[in-house]
RNA sequence: CGCGGAGUGGAGCAGCAUGGUAGCUCGUCGGGCUCAUAACCCGAAGGUCGUAGGUUCAAAUCCUGCCUCCGCAACCA
């Protein structure tokens, strides 16, 4: 049994935000969800790495395209381990493998006549090097700059989309599960294949950052053929042996609404013209809604997801986000509702839920629970209620239908919670007469808590663990996801208190705290900080001591460098600077300055460097090094 | 008549494909309990389901018109 489940691979031009944190989660608990039920899974996320817009950015930078990818895609492969994204396979279109299958679909797919040569019109403002179509213009103007385009054509290859259109129809009318949710179905085809598809554009030749193809170089692959294949090149597609005989075709590609289209159209006809099946369904998401509109970088409001997890930890913010929106429609996004959730559902009823069993049976058992248990009359209803929502959750999840799967869990804790009032057990603790009884209670609510941490999982990996730890499970038959069907599997019950699981937040300090850092990076966001963000461990990584220049000279054949000894502590280092611009040699000789101390040395003109001394430069040019505001000896750490 | 989505007690949503007591979470008010993270449990108030018509024994649910909000309009999850 396999299972292969997809997010889109996201464009890396900027940092992404709780958006894409959205559906890599859902993709993530599905996957999870399907290793605990035993599938062989395949879970593939990755990103989409070429095109104008990277080209620019990168050149706004001034790094290679290449370089500005490596960073960003850095700093998301990060945040997906701080958010415990269990991916299998993250997918580059940079990536050697990936470019060779797209040189090959689109060689393929020209020599048997679905790609031919021909000329594209457009309207291209040359300043932006950008084409637009009619609608983007402002006022008939570049949406950018707002000067004047032109109409320009240019050699293009292009993909015969129109002929598949029949046959795509007929597929989506016969398999009502292909297109999900349905409404997405009927926009599809009311608005676009009923209407008529024109061929597809899949080459350019306005930008380099791209796939060349092969066969006629002035051209890369456009977005099309190069990002929508990833789903088949991760996988190995034209290789020997390989995962696409084991996964393909995709069980759900999960997307969001916005570009349910290219996933439902363009890639099943793609697919059609190579001769491969289609993936089974495509689930367009809906979007989070922030403050009544669109989250944009224009309006400010983006969510930056890795700010939250750090403040309220990964399983958190997966339970809001697939909690409190209907996977499928639109949902707000408020710091507010987010904490009343981690608030009332993490902390008031399953933190406390797990709190106050776990204290009854320290305080009346020691933390053993005795074996001779008797049951009460509320036992059957307890029962009754985890079987039911056991299977509802199990259909819900099934279908992507994560908030009611939740839904179905939190029934369960609930009535936990109110068993505890039914039953009293302070009351039974005082009569000795009423131990077993007493342990029949305790029992319930720990098996009762086995079978929520397990039905958590997919969503709350985490937690799961906690939970086991302070009831005294770890991973093992017990744990296994059929055990759930069946209440009363566990037999020793071994408890002990640990740190409370979601301590409560305080609603008016958070929000007041939260405004203040969002509007600060909404800021500071407008020029992507390309490097990381560091730990304080990885800052002590770099050792910082202060030198003296006792000697400097400038290097020969070199007009930027100089070449200083510098004094620190008993020791005389020899580092070359770039420098020569701004310091002279004479005026150099004496200053007090930061020094690198742990760099691996390097050879600049031929002389070995052996650190680095700390400059700043700004961007008109200038340039200061760095010294001690005060007096200092040469060998202190600076820290 | 460009396309699509949404309008349900104070807030956020579910229900609508197979019409038949309007459900959930948060909030508010009252009560209970003391094992627990001032948490938990019970109860109450509060909705003519945007609006005007139509179909029907019966409509939040089907049909039509209108109003309001939002998104999309060839790569923002």
């Amino acid at each position: 049994m396999t299972y292969y489940i997809t997010t889109p691979i996201y464009y890396p031009s900027d940092k992404l935000h709780i958006g894409h944190s959205y559906t890599t989660v859902a993709a993530d608990a599905m996957a999870r969800y399907k290793r605990l039920r035993g599938f062989d899974v395949m879970f593939l996320t990755g990103t989409d790495e070429h095109g104008q817009k990277i080209e620019n950015r990168a050149q706004e930078v001034g790094v290679t395209p290449q370089k500005f990818v490596d960073d960003i895609v850095d700093w998301i492969k990060d945040l997906w381990k701080t958010m415990d994204i269990s991916y299998d396979k993250f997918i580059r279109t940079t990536d050697k493998e990936h470019i060779e299958v797209v040189q090959k679909i689109f060689k393929k797919l020209y020599e048997q006549g679905d790609i031919y040569k021909s000329e594209y019109t457009g309207l291209y403002c040359t300043p932006c090097e950008s084409f637009f179509t009619e609608h983007q213009l402002v006022d008939g103007k570049c949406p950018d700059c707002n000067r004047d385009v032109e109409k320009v054509k240019e050699e293009a290859y292009f993909f015969k989309l129109s002929k598949y259109q029949d046959r795509l129809i007929k597929h989506i009318e016969e398999n009502p599960n292909f297109i999900q949710p349905n409404t997405r179905q009927n926009e599809m085809l009311n608005n676009f294949l009923k209407v008529g598809l024109e061929d597809l554009c899949v080459s350019r030749t306005s930008f380099k950052w791209g796939i060349p193809v092969d066969f006629d170089n002035k051209h890369v692959v456009y977005v099309w053929i190069d990002a929508l294949s990833n789903y088949i090149s991760a996988l190995g597609y034209l290789g020997q042996d390989t995962d696409y005989k084991k996964y393909w075709p995709a069980d759900v590609h999960l997307v969001g609404k916005e570009i349910i289209r290219f996933h439902t159209i363009i890639w099943p006809a793609i697919l059609m013209a190579l001769d491969e099946p289609l993936p089974k369904q495509i689930f367009g998401h809906g979007w989070l809604i922030i403050d009544g509109g669109k989250m944009s970088k224009s309006v400010g409001n983006v969510v930056d997801p890795s700010i939250l997890v750090n403040r309220y930890g990964s399983d958190a913010i997966r339970y809001f986000l697939l909690r409190e929106i209907s996977f499928g429609q639109d949902g707000n996004f408020t710091n507010k509702a987010l904490i009343t959730r981690i608030n009332s559902d993490l902390a008031n009823d399953l933190g406390n839920l797990t709190s106050r069993t776990v204290a009854m049976i320290e305080k009346y058992f020691a933390g053993t629970l005795p074996t001779e248990r008797i049951d009460n009359e509320y036992d059957a209803s307890v029962k009754s209620i985890i079987s039911h929502n056991v299977a509802l959750m199990e259909e819900n999840i099934e279908r992507l239908f994560f908030d009611k799967s939740l839904e179905n869990i939190w029934i369960i804790i609930r009535r936990l919670n109110k068993y505890i009032d039914e039953t009293t057990p302070w009351l039974l603790a005082k009569d000795a007469n009423d131990t077993n009884k007493l342990a029949g209670v305790l029992y319930t609510l720990v098996e009762g808590l086995r079978i929520v941490s397990i039905m958590i999982e997919p969503f709350m990996p985490n937690t799961t663990l906690k939970i086991w730890q302070q009831i005294g499970l770890s991973r093992g038959e017990l744990t296994h996801w059929d055990t759930i069907h069946e209440f009363g599997k566990l037999t020793q019950v071994h408890a002990k208190k640990y740190d409370n699981i979601f301590p409560r937040i305080d609603v008016e300090k958070e929000l007041t705290e939260l405004a203040h850092p969002v509007s600060a990076t909404s800021q500071s966001n407008d020029k992507l900080d390309i490097t990381a963000e560091i730990s304080i461990d990885d800052f002590v990584k770099v050792e910082l001591k202060i030198g003296e220049v006792i000697e400097c000279n400038k290097v020969p054949k070199a007009d930027k460098l100089l070449v200083s000894k510098i004094k620190i502590g008993d020791q005389i280092r020899t580092i070359v600077s770039g420098i020569a611009l701004y310091y002279s040699p004479e005026e150099f000789v004496g200053k007090k300055v930061v020094v690198v101390t742990n760099l691996k040395p390097v050879k600049l003109r031929g002389i070995l460097s052996e650190g680095m001394i700390l400059c700043a430069s700004d961007d008109n040019g200038n340039l200061v090094a760095i010294g001690p505001l005060g007096e200092m000896v040469s060998g202190a750490v600076v820290k």
